[in-house]
DNA sequence: TTAGTTCGGGTTTTT
DNA sequence: CCCGAACTAA
C-alpha cells in the first residue's frame, strides 16, 4: 500500500481503521487532511464505490483540493472516480439532496437560496408592514435569533410554544419575534426560497417526515466522513447522525482547541459527546505538528493552556527552533501597516521568498484598509479573502436577481430588486401596491401578476409597464432548457438594458462596475463549459445553484497566485503560511468588546488567537497599535491581553525607549531605491479582490464625465403621456405675479424660463426664501 | 416617478 | 468614515 508511506504511527492507524465509528483528535497542523484523503483513497482503492462515500468539509475549496489531492493518489484513473465523490460542504450537499427531494416537502427544484441580505430585507419588509419599531426589531438581530433557532431545530412553532424563549422575548419587549419568525418562514415558502440555515433545517425536516427518503441515503452512504466536527451545531450534528445511523462507518476529525464558531451556533459538544454517542468508537490522536516551528508551538501550547474547556493533549514537534515571536507596536493603524508592508518587502528580498509565503491576519474585515494602503506603496500584490465578495456587489446581485428570478419567478427579494433597475417606471408606490395584494391572496407577487393584475386599478400605462415586464422575464424563461448559463446569461444582461446602463456610466466605478459585470459573464462562460463528458452544456440554474454557496475563496485563479494574502482568523482555518503577521492585537478589538462577557466568549477568542498562531510555519509576528481610527475618529487602545498570556520565553518584545516603528525616519529609508516615489503608482496595480480583473488602467486619473440623462435630451414634444394630461392645467404666469405654493405659501414670480411643458419658474417665498419650480410638477395657484 | 440630499447606523466572526 | 434608507424637490 504505497501511499501509506510516510505516515506516521497515529496516522496510519486512522487511516487503516476503516470501519466502525472513529473519533479523530488532530492538532494543529498535525496532517489531518492528509490523513483523510489518504483514508478515502485508501477506501477506493480497497474497491469501494465513490458514490457510497460522502465527505463534509468545511469549505468547497477544501474538498476541492482534497479530491485532487485523491485523484493523484490513484493514478491514472482516478479523476473520474475523485470527481464522483459526495464532498462538500454541509450546505453544498444537502442543497443538492433538496434539489432532488425537495417536492416532498413542497419546494420546486429551482428553488431560490436567499443569502444573508435577502433574508434581512424580508425581515425588514415584515416589521414594516407590521408597523413594529424597526430600532427594537433590527434585521439583524431578528436574524439572529431565527438562525439560532433553526440550528437548533427549533422551528416557528415550536419557537411559539417555547414558554422560555416567548418569555425571554417578552422580557426584553419583544414579544413579537415568534410571529416574525413565523411570518418570515411563509414568506420564504411562498416565494420558494430556503436560506442558509433551511438547508440544514429542512434537511432534517425531510429526514424526519419522510422515512423512506431518509433510508435511501442511509443505505447509500456506506462511509462518511466529517471534517473540522468541533464547529458542527445541532442540526448539523442531527444530519450526521441520521445518515450514519445504518452503516455507522462515521469518522470524524476535529480539535477541540479550534472551535470557533459558537456565534452560529456550533457546540464543543458534539465533538466532546462522540464517546458517549458511540462508546465502541476508536479514538486516534494525532499530536505531531509538521507545520510550525518549536517556538510556534510552545507559544501556542502556553497560550491555550489558559482555557479551562478542553481536551488536554501534548502538541510537540520534531522542527527546528526558529525565530521568536516578534511583537511590534505602533503608533497607529496605518503605521502599523507601513511596518507590516515594509517588514514583508524587507523579508522578501532578503530570503527570496514569493509574496505568497506571507499572510495578514486580523480579527475583523474593516482591519484590511490600512493594510491594503500600505501594500499598494510598495507594489506589494496582494489578495482579500472575504469581506464583501464578488457576488454581494451590487452589480452583480442585480444581475443575478434576473437569473433568478428567470430560474424562480416566485423568488420576491429578486422581484423587487430588479423590476425596477434599469429604470423602467415600476416606482415604490406600484411594487407597494403589488406587495399588498399578494399578502392579501397569500399569493407570491408573480401569481398575482398573472392573475389579478386587472382588478388592482393601476393606471393604463403602469399596467402596459407591468406587463412588458413579465413578458420580458417569461421570455427568458422559455430559453432556459436549449441555451447554455452563459448564452443565456448574457442575453439577459443585455434584453434588460443592465448592460448598457452600466456601460453608459463613465466614471471609474461606473466602469468598475461594467466589468464586473463582463467578468461574471466570462465565468459563466467557464462554468458552462465545464460540464466535462458529456455535450450538453451547463444551464442557468446549474449556474445559480453554485453561485448562492460560493465563496471568495473558492474564487481562486491559479495564474494569479503569488500574492501575500489578507484575511479574518476565520477564513484562514486550514490554511498555512511560512511568514503570519497577526495585527490589531489589541484589548476590545482581539479580544472583541462583543466577547468578553462570559468566560466561554473569551475562551473562543483563545481559541481564535491558537488557530492564528498556528497558521504560521517559519515565523510569526503579532503587531497593535497605541491609537486606531475607529468611524472616523482616533481612539486610543491598549495591547491584548493575549499577548501577555504567552509564555514570554517565546517571544521578541518591542523596547519599551524605542518604539518598533518609526514611521518618518524608516519610511523614507525602506522605500526601494531604483523606485522613485512618483512611480510607485503606476504599473498594474496589485487587485484587491479575485474576481474583477483589475485591467491595467492608465495611471492619470480619468476625467468624469457629466452622466447624461438621455431623457432629459430628448427633443422636445416626445414624451407625451405626462404632458398631455397636466399640460391644459399649467397656469399661465408672468414674472411679478404671485403665487400660492401648498408647502411654501405665497410668493412672488421673479423669473420665468423654458418653453412648454418645462417651464421653470424662480419664485420667492418669504417664508423660506428663492426656489426653482417646474410648472409641470409644482402646483401654483395664481393669488394675484 | 425619480434624482439628489440628508441622516443614521455600522464593525465581531461565516455558510 | 462610508453606506443605504428616508426624505424632499422637481
Amino acid at each position: 500500500m504505497q501511499h501509506l508511506e510516510g505516515l506516521n504511527e497515529a496516522q496510519r492507524e486512522a487511516v487503516l481503521h476503516t470501519t466502525g465509528p472513529n473519533l479523530v483528535i488532530a492538532g494543529a497542523g498535525s496532517g489531518k487532511t492528509r490523513v483523510l484523503t489518504v483514508r478515502i483513497a485508501h477506501l477506493l482503492a480497497q474497491g469501494v464505490d465513490p458514490f457510497r462515500i460522502l465527505a463534509l468539509t468545511f469549505t468547497n475549496k477544501a474538498a476541492r483540493e482534497m479530491k485532487e489531492r485523491i485523484a493523484k493518489l490513484l493514478g491514472p484513473q482516478g479523476n473520474t472516480e475523485a470527481r464522483s465523490l459526495w464532498m462538500g460542504t454541509f450546505h453544498s450537499v444537502f442543497a443538492r439532496i433538496l434539489r432532488a427531494e425537495g417536492s416532498k416537502l413542497g419546494y420546486p427544484s429551482d428553488f431560490t437560496i436567499y443569502d444573508t441580505d435577502d433574508s434581512r430585507s424580508l425581515l425588514r419588509t415584515i416589521v414594516k408592514e407590521w408597523g413594529l419599531d424597526d430600532k427594537l426589531y433590527k434585521a439583524n438581530l431578528v436574524h439572529g435569533r431565527i438562525s439560532i433557532a433553526k440550528n437548533n431545530l427549533i422551528g416557528p412553532e415550536e419557537y411559539l410554544n417555547n414558554v422560555e424563549l416567548m418569555a425571554n422575548d417578552a422580557a426584553s419587549g419583544r414579544e413579537k419575534l415568534g410571529e416574525i419568525y413565523r411570518q418570515y418562514a411563509e414568506r420564504c415558502f411562498r416565494s420558494a426560497a430556503m436560506d442558509f440555515d433551511d438547508l440544514l433545517f429542512n434537511t432534517n425536516i425531510l429526514f424526519r417526515d419522510h422515512p423512506d427518503v431518509m433510508l435511501k441515503y442511509q443505505q447509500r452512504f456506506q462511509y462518511i466522513l466529517v471534517d473540522e466536527y468541533q464547529d458542527t451545531n445541532l442540526a448539523q450534528y442531527n444530519i450526521v447522525r441520521t445518515m450514519a445511523a445504518r452503516h455507522e462507518n462515521l469518522t470524524v476529525v476535529g480539535d477541540d482547541s479550534q472551535s470557533i464558531y459558537a456565534f452560529r451556533g456550533a457546540s464543543i459538544q458534539n465533538i466532546l459527546n462522540f464517546r458517549n454517542d458511540y462508546p465502541d468508537h476508536a479514538l486516534f490522536k494525532l499530536e505531531q505538528n509538521y507545520r510550525s516551528t518549536k517556538t510556534i508551538v510552545g507559544a501556542a501550547n502556553s497560550l491555550i493552556d489558559k482555557n479551562r474547556d478542553q481536551i488536554k493533549k501534548t502538541i510537540w514537534t520534531q522542527n527546528q527552533e526558529g525565530d521568536a515571536i516578534r511583537v511590534r507596536r505602533s503608533m497607529s493603524d496605518n503605521e502599523e501597516g507601513a511596518f507590516v508592508a515594509h517588514d514583508i518587502f524587507e523579508t522578501r528580498m532578503q530570503h527570496q521568498l514569493p509574496n505568497s509565503a506571507f499572510a495578514i491576519l486580523y480579527r475583523t474585515n474593516a482591519q484590511s484598509r490600512s493594510m491594503e494602503e500600505a501594500l499598494r506603496k510598495l507594489n506589494i500584490p496582494y489578495r482579500i479573502y472575504g469581506g464583501l465578495s464578488f457576488y454581494q456587489r451590487k452589480e452583480v446581485k442585480d444581475l443575478l436577481g434576473y437569473f433568478r428570478l428567470t430560474c424562480n419567478p416566485r423568488d420576491e427579494e429578486a422581484f423587487k430588486r430588479v423590476v425596477n433597475y434599469p429604470a423602467r417606471g415600476i416606482g415604490k408606490t406600484t411594487v407597494d401596491k403589488l406587495m399588498v395584494a399578494a399578502g392579501e391572496r397569500k399569493l407570491p407577487i408573480w401569481d398575482t401578476l398573472l392573475q389579478h393584475l386587472h382588478e388592482l386599478g393601476f393606471h393604463e400605462g403602469t399596467k402596459r409597464r407591468l406587463v412588458d415586464f413579465v413578458t420580458m422575464v417569461r421570455s427568458f424563461q422559455t430559453m432556459l432548457e436549449g441555451q447554455s448559463a452563459h448564452q443565456l446569461g448574457e442575453y439577459i444582461a443585455r434584453t434588460t438594458g443592465l448592460l448598457q446602463d452600466l456601460y453608459a456610466d463613465r466614471t471609474p466605478e461606473g466602469i468598475s462596475r461594467y466589468e464586473n459585470i463582463q467578468e461574471l459573464l466570462n465565468g459563466m462562460k467557464e462554468f458552462s463549459e465545464g460540464n466535462e463528458g458529456t455535450d450538453t452544456p451547463r444551464t442557468l440554474p446549474d449556474f445559480l445553484i453554485d453561485v448562492a454557496l460560493l465563496t471568495d475563496a473558492d474564487n481562486d485563479d491559479p495564474n494569479d497566485q503569488d500574492r501575500v494574502s489578507l484575511m479574518t482568523i476565520h477564513s484562514a482555518k486550514g490554511l498555512e503560511f511560512p511568514h503570519v503577521y497577526i495585527v490589531g492585537l489589541e484589548e476590545d478589538l482581539f479580544p472583541n468588546l462583543m466577547a468578553v462577557q462570559t468566560r466561554a466568549d473569551l475562551e473562543e477568542e483563545r481559541r481564535l488567537f491558537y488557530v492564528a498562531l498556528t497558521r504560521a510555519e517559519q515565523r510569526c509576528t503579532l503587531t497593535y497599535a497605541v491609537s486606531r481610527y475607529r468611524w472616523g475618529n482616533l481612539t486610543a487602545c491598549e495591547p491584548s491581553r493575549f499577548i501577555d498570556e504567552i509564555d514570554p520565553q517565546f517571544l521578541d518584545l518591542p523596547t519599551r525607549q524605542q518604539p518598533a516603528w518609526d514611521l518618518k525616519s524608516d519610511r523614507a529609508s525602506l522605500t526601494p531605491p531604483w523606485k522613485s516615489r512618483s512611480k510607485a503608482f503606476e504599473g498594474p496595480q496589485p487587485t484587491a479582490r479575485p474576481a474583477p480583473k483589475a485591467a491595467p488602467r492608465p495611471a492619470a486619473p480619468p476625467t468624469p464625465q457629466p452622466r447624461r440623462n438621455l431623457k432629459k435630451i430628448a427633443p422636445t414634444g416626445a414624451p407625451a403621456e405626462a404632458t398631455s394630461t397636466l399640460g391644459g392645467e399649467v397656469p399661465q404666469l408672468e414674472e411679478g405675479m404671485t403665487v400660492e405654493h401648498e408647502r411654501f405659501g405665497k410668493g412672488k414670480v421673479v423669473k420665468l424660463e423654458g418653453r412648454a411643458p418645462d417651464i421653470k419658474a424662480t419664485v420667492f417665498f418669504p417664508s423660506s426664501g428663492q426656489k426653482q419650480l417646474l410648472l409641470r410638477f409644482a402646483k401654483l395657484k395664481v393669488v394675484g
